[in-house]
Parts: C-alpha cells; sequence; structure tokens
DNA sequence: ATATTTGCAAATAATTTGCAGTCGA
DNA sequence: TCGACTGCAAATTATTTGCAAATAT
C-alpha cells in the first residue's frame, strides 16, 4: 500500500491523514513484527523529529477506535498492535519472544456457553517455543 | 475445596501453605468472577486487616509461576486470574464489563502455520455483548 | 535461631490528561 | 481565522523492589 492508497484508507474511515498517522499506520503496514508504543515511537522518530509519544498513543487509540488496528494484550504489561484486522491467531515463544501470527479455522470451533451472545471479536492466543527456538537451541535473543 | 485441601494444593506445588497464601487461593478458587489484584486486595483486607497489595502480588506471582493461576489479559491494563487452568474461553462483554467462561472444543481447531512448534499454552478470547446486554437493554453495570 | 513471609514506602513503567503552541484548509 | 493536531510536562495507575519487622518451624 503506498502513501496515497493509506490516505484515503484513512480518509474513508473519517480520520484526517495528516504526516504522523500516515507514517504510523506505514509503519505498522509494513513491519510484520507487533510493535508496542515504545518501539513506534522510537522507530518514526528517526524520520519525523518532533514527532512525541503523546501523538503515537493518540494515533492508535484513533485508529483502535475506528478499527483500523488490533490490540493485542498476549502478554501482561504489553500492549502490542496489529494492522491486520482479518481473523489470525498469535503465538508468542516463550524464549526468543517473537510472536508469530498464524491463520485458524475459526468457523470451526465449537463454542458452548456463548449461546445469544453477540461475539464481535474472537482473539487467539497461544504461547510456547517457536521451531526455531526448539531446533537450535538458539540463544540470539 | 475446604482449607485443608487448599493447604495440601499449595504444598503439593512446594509453596508454603501460609495464611494469606490459603486465603487468596480460596478466594480464588471460590469466587467465580476473574478478579484483578485490587479487587483480590480489597476484598480479603476486610478478613486479613493486615494485608498488603505487595503480599497479594507476591501470591499471585507464586502461583502463576507454579501454574495454579492462569493470567488473563482479555483487555489491555488488567491483568486478571483465574484458578481454573482447564482450557477454556473467556468472554467479554462490552457493556457490562463481565467476564464470562465458556467450554470450547479446542482440540478441533485446525491450525496452520505452527508446524513443529511447542504449544504450551492456549488462549481464547471473545469480545462482544452478553445475551442479557443484548435483551433488557440493561444500564446496571 | 534461622529462614521465610510480610508490609511499608520508594522506585519504575506505561498511559492519560491539561493546556498551550502549531499547522492546514 | 478556526478547528484539528501535536507536544511538553504533570498526573495517574499498575507493578516491582529494597529493606526492615514479623512470623513460623
Amino acid at each position: 500500500m503506498d502513501k496515497n492508497s493509506i490516505s484515503s484508507h484513512l480518509t474513508e474511515n473519517n480520520i484526517k491523514p495528516s504526516y504522523a498517522r500516515i507514517k504510523i499506520m506505514e509503519y505498522l503496514l509494513h513491519k510484520k513484527n507487533h510493535p508496542n508504543v515504545d518501539e513506534i515511537y522510537t522507530e518514526l522518530v528517526k524520520d519525523i523529529p518532533t514527532l512525541s509519544k503523546t501523538t503515537v498513543y493518540n494515533t492508535l487509540n484513533l485508529f483502535n477506535d475506528a478499527g483500523l488496528v488490533k490490540v493485542i494484550t498476549i502478554e501482561e504489561n504489553e500492549v502490542r498492535f496489529d494492522a491486520d484486522t482479518s481473523e489470525h491467531g498469535h503465538f508468542k515463544c516463550e524464549k526468543c519472544k517473537k510472536i508469530y501470527d498464524f491463520n485458524i479455522e475459526i468457523e470451526g470451533i465449537k463454542v458452548i456457553g456463548l449461546e445469544n451472545f453477540k461475539i464481535r471479536q474472537k482473539d487467539i492466543f497461544f504461547k510456547g517455543l517457536c521451531a526455531k527456538c526448539i531446533n537450535h537451541i538458539n540463544s540470539d535473543n
């Protein structure tokens, strides 16, 4: 997605496409990691020296309210963001701390006890060890 | 589970069954809500006037490390605890904020992309509106 | 008596808020 | 110009840490 389409993406959701907002959305869409506020700020302040964390917080809340990003809370004390709002699961490796996306057939899940509930969002979080860490017992973060 | 079996439950997991620890575990097992630190503290300090939040934090971390409780992070900025460590899902109503447990056939879930990964914990969080809130459009928190 | 548990207060960390300055149509 | 956007600093909230006092074996 280029700058123009990001801009329209925001406009379509009633968000004025300011420079900072476009950059933050661009970052979220390009980077496949699931950054937290600090990572977004530290990375983008290189391009936008005047950027403040407040703006990052404001912008992410705005995006979240508009449904443009998903908040990932796979671990306590960590709020992470994902611009891929399609249904998919997240896996966090307890060793290397990396977060992986995975596909899941959510439709097939049989749920008992939520009859007549309106489910708006489904989050699937798994934790464990990723294949890399299992194999080379690697120690590089 | 009575006091004695709670005590053995702790002992079996190499946790010395102090008074505060038994009370906290008892609270978690009895209360079906999924309390956060503050709720646990506020409730138990009535029985144990000398209780401090530090102890609640210490104890819950201890329980968590031993696998006796599960940390629920269904919403950012909220750490909640669940003494039911069997596999089940959590649903949070966005209106009344209540957290419901539900049963789910986790085995049947088809996952693509985690081949050769070792999955240690599976968490399923749904959000939306519960049947009560849909029906009486109730406003009592 | 000796090790563990507890509790206070201070430290740290993440996030929110108030408000003033800045930018763009 | 006007309203929206931004950024600093202060405030708030959750959690952790250091250490001394209390407790238990």
